[in-house]
RNA sequence: GCGCCUGUAGCUCAGUUGGAUAGAGUACCAGUUUCCGAAACUGGGGGUCACAGGUUCGAUUCCUGUCAGGCGCGCCA
């Protein structure tokens, strides 16, 4: 509808020039946007006003000769000229009907657009180290990269989303040394636990499966894994260098297979458990990436002599560094340390050249942010590589802060203190989880009080947006028991009787869908899709209790009935886009 | 100190690329059920859009500065 209009005003616009009743100035894009009050009718263009300077004429004047110089056309009833110079359109009645039948007719499929047109667009989100459960932290990210890739495939791009597994690190050496620990405590050495350690609960569990498979092969004596490690900090010593020790003896008490074992014990554990978990969230992954295959097949080791064939790596105290400066980086970043290991830094490299290598025009990365400060040098890196940064783009979700009741609760993985992702959507249901989410734009610093999460359920606002299509579902169960049916031929065709206030709104606002879709997918922003779905359920709700739909007027009902299916259909649509389910009763 | 994000009703937040009288939920107050589900609806009060300048027909929106809060500034990942 909005192209049709551009489309008029256009024609009108280059009449005008042609007339000479305007100089000939470039034009700018002409804006149509919805009015937010019905007494400026349904569409409002402020192309007179933009006019106005360059043409250096009264606004009301141009609106006016615009006015008069458009085409007759049968789908706008009244074109008023209001305000500093707005023009105000008012659509047909015949017009506003036929998104009902849009939409009874596409169904399950309305809404979705083209505009991505088949490009390929990779998106990168969650990507948690494997080194615990998801906590609530991460459902923030789990949530927004979900819907932001369900838009973007409602848009029409191709969409690949990815988890990248952080499985080479020395994190991971944390963990796997946790759990030996865990099990030699087990087998009855004495100790005490390094502070730097993973003290969760899951750690005990992964080393007790252990336990079970290794019963005591892997024990050795406490003195020697203790054996020449700096002292703890809560000994006045290092935490850091305290775990580097009790690694580097785990490496060599239990040989080099053995230790893969360990570790790869806790990685396997942990990722698969965090698999489920997301597969429960109904957030969907294409593609686990793992960081160690980035490693093994030498593409780490590739995209380093790429950069230094582009003569923008040094050798600095013993360290290879990349001038991230000459890109506008704070500083200088270390690819290779001192002692020939390449860093994180050197990895996440290669894998975005590897992403972009793959193929796919847009790459999304989607981080908390906490990790902005990152932004600049692996672009940085990418330029220097020859490839266009634009081609990457970091979307930031601010962290949700957690509280409960009006105390902020403390969330750290390393001291197991920190509730699960699992536990959450085992308290409040995925639905509510997801949606209470979303609700918020990214960039917004989110409280998410637990508290009211989990007692007040009730007050969610999905449940508001559920209830309504289960209040429809429930209108067409009453209908059966009544003995009755809805005809869709017989309604579409009584549909000029949808008169009342409250269903022009409802269709009014069953057109903008489409744009919401689009609007979402494009600024991703998943938000306004959940805010859409709330401006909907409430036209509906107080549809519902300003008229029946089941009255003795036939034709009537059939067209009030044909106007609900829609709803329900969009309100579907719109739920199943953000991972929530339909339900038909509550 | 530098960088990123934020500041809108008591609280939690919307406010589309600058538009017409700044909105919703919640909380509070008062109402609505012989009739399709009251997890709903109707009405009411509640605002210096942090503050000060600037840009222009027009600023909550864009620019600059100040103040306040969150986060980040490793040869960690």
């Amino acid at each position: 509808m909005k192209s049709k209009l551009i489309q008029l005003l256009n024609d009108a616009l280059s009449k005008l020039i042609a007339d000479k009743a305007l100089p000939e100035i470039e034009l700018p894009e002409i804006q149509i946007e919805r009015t937010k009050d019905k007494a400026h009718g349904d569409f409002a263009c402020n192309i007179a006003m933009m006019l106005a300077r360059p043409a250096k004429m009264n606004p009301r004047q141009i609106a006016t000769q615009l006015v008069d110089a458009l085409d007759d056309v049968d789908f706008i009833t009244k074109v008023e000229i209001a305000g500093p110079g707005f023009i105000n359109f008012t659509l047909s009645p015949d017009s506003m009907l036929q998104i009902i039948k849009d939409v009874l007719a596409a169904s399950d499929k309305f809404g979705l657009s083209k505009v991505g047109n088949g490009k390929k667009v990779q998106v990168e989100f969650v990507s948690a180290n494997p080194t615990g459960p998801l906590h609530v932290g991460h459902g923030r990210g789990a949530a927004y990269g979900s819907v932001v890739s369900s838009l973007l495939i409602a848009a029409g791009f191709d969409v690949h989303r990815e988890y990248y597994v952080n499985d080479a690190g020395r994190q991971m050496d944390i963990l796997a040394t946790s759990v030996w620990l865990r099990y030699l405590a087990d087998c009855g050495e004495e100790f005490v636990f390094p502070s730097n350690g993973y003290k969760g609960d899951y750690v005990l569990d992964i080393s007790a499966s252990l336990k079970e498979s290794k019963g005591t092969d892997l024990r050795r004596a406490a003195a020697d894994v203790f054996a020449n490690v700096p002292d703890d900090e809560p000994q006045g010593g290092d935490k850091e260098t305290h775990i580097d020790g009790l690694i580097n003896n785990a490496k060599s008490l239990l040989g080099e297979q053995a230790y893969r074992q360990l570790f790869d014990l806790g990685l396997n554990s942990i990722l698969s458990d965090i698999r489920a978990d997301l597969a429960d969230f109904g957030t969907e992954f294409d593609e686990f990436f793992s960081e160690r295959s980035l490693m093994e097949t030498g593409v780490v080791d590739d995209a380093i002599e790429k950069l230094k064939a582009s003569n923008v790596l040094y050798e600095k105290e013993g360290a290879w560094w990349f001038k991230s400066t000459d890109y506008g980086d704070e500083k200088d970043r270390v690819v290779v340390r001192d002692n020939g290991q390449t860093t994180y830094f050197a990895s996440d490299i290669a894998y975005h050249l590897n992403k972009l290598n793959r193929g796919f025009d847009t790459v999304i990365d989607i981080w908390g942010s906490d990790h902005h400060g990152y932004i600049p040098r692996v672009k940085a890196s990418l330029t220097a590589m020859n490839q266009d940064e634009n081609r990457l783009k970091v979307l930031l979700v601010q962290f949700a802060v957690l509280y409960r009741g009006k105390e902020k609760a403390a969330m750290s993985t390393r001291s197991g203190d920190f509730v699960t992702l699992r536990e959450l959507r085992e308290e409040v249901g995925k639905d509510a989880a997801r949606f209470f989410y979303v609700l918020r734009g990214a960039d917004q610093h989110m409280d998410f009080d637990l508290e009211l999460a989990k007692s007040q359920s009730n007050d969610n606002p999905v449940y508001y947006v559920q209830y309504a299509h289960a209040r429809v579902c429930s209108v067409f169960r009453q209908l059966a028991e009544r003995g009755l049916s809805w005809d869709k031929a017989q309604g579409e065709a009584a549909l000029s009787r949808l008169t009342e206030e409250h269903e022009q709104a409802l269709m009014g606002m069953l057109a903008r869908y489409p744009e919401i879709i689009e609007a979402a997918a494009l600024n991703h922003t998943p938000h306004i899709l959940a805010h859409y779905l709330m401006d909907l359920a409430r036209d509906f709700h107080t549809y519902y209790n300003a008229h029946h739909f089941i009255v003795d007027d036939i034709e009537l009902s059939q067209a009030r009935l044909s106007l609900i299916t829609a709803v329900k259909q969009i309100i579907e649509n719109g739920l199943t886009v953000m991972g929530v389910s339909a339900p038909e009763t509550m």
